[in-house]
DNA sequence: CCACTTTATGTCGTGCACGATATAAATATG
DNA sequence: CATATTTATATCGTGCACGACATAAAGTGG
């Protein structure tokens, strides 16, 4: 486990003591930013993905949309946004991929005319079921032991709420 | 504080009693994953970014150039990609607007003549030094006391060298 | 019932990420 | 030294993200 603990995140000035600076004197460095560190997670559990989402012909969003619609069958695009915190201008396209690919239909919601309704098609959710189970995988590949993991997810869940995130 | 905390994170079946599934029966739900949890966190990161880089006429990505190159000046373009643990299929596009953009330049090697050294202009510089301002503000924005950061940062990283990545 | 506003979705342009592939220079090997 | 392999960078195509904008259908207030 390489890992320096509890460096600086930010160099913000201590506010008392201006001649001993805690915090270094140029600015944070990569490795000192928690943004860093979540923005390069997420590049490295992609990857974890991709391989084993691939021979599903699937990409990790449209994983999760099958994984959302599972759950929420019928469920509006406003709704799944919500859920995955994306606007209609990521999922437009990405539906229409899906839809194209028969994993899912866009039809028209009865209630609402501006709105349209989503469901799997059968291919969409064996589809699902299978994506469903590689999570497993994942954290295998994650490593840690599980307390660990559900944890990490709580507090990074926080965070989110922190920010204003849905 | 809206959180659930330890729901379970896989559906992966209990190995000895196979009656009772402490897991959900369908696949986890969105709000189950960690890795859900750190692809959102992500976003909601770069959207508390934008408004504070948009004025420097900076991406997240080029930032964290920036940010990399104050603290290694001449860097090679693979040095680069290894902190950032990004390849030059990202990397070549984002230093060529960042050169057009005046940032950087891109100066021949004299050891190797296939690479390139990465220099801040003078301009880099200073949105060097601005960049590096601004952490602060987003360590504001984040939320939650420092300690509860820096122990988050630390432990997404490990989560990252179990992973594999750099 | 008629503007006015809000809401659900769609379109467009830009900038990442990244797999696949290309190219030229460095290095290794016979 | 000639060939083979590796390495540093670049190119191309696809699929997100997302700001800005467009459109049509609800809703809302006179």
């Amino acid at each position: 486990m390489t890992q320096t603990p509890n460096k600086p995140i930010s160099h913000a000035p201590a506010q008392g003591q201006q001649n001993q600076p805690a915090i270094p004197p140029d600015g944070p460095e990569i490795s000192d930013l928690l943004c860093f560190a979540i923005y390069s997670a997420n590049h490295a559990l992609t990857r974890l993905y991709r391989p084993l989402l691939a021979p599903l012909g699937l990409t990790y969003p449209q994983y999760l949309v099958l994984i959302s619609l599972r759950h929420n069958p019928g469920q509006t695009i406003k709704a799944l946004g919500q859920q995955l915190d994306l606007e209609t201008n990521t999922l437009t396209p990405l539906l229409k991929r899906m839809e194209e690919a028969e994993l899912l239909r866009r039809v028209p919601n009865p209630q609402d005319d501006r709105s349209r309704l989503l469901e799997l098609t059968e291919t969409g959710a064996e589809r699902a079921a299978k994506a469903g189970e590689i999570t497993a995988c994942i954290v295998e590949g994650m490593g840690g032991d599980l307390e660990e993991l559900l944890d990490l997810r709580d507090r990074v869940n926080a965070l989110r709420s922190r920010m204003g995130a849905t």
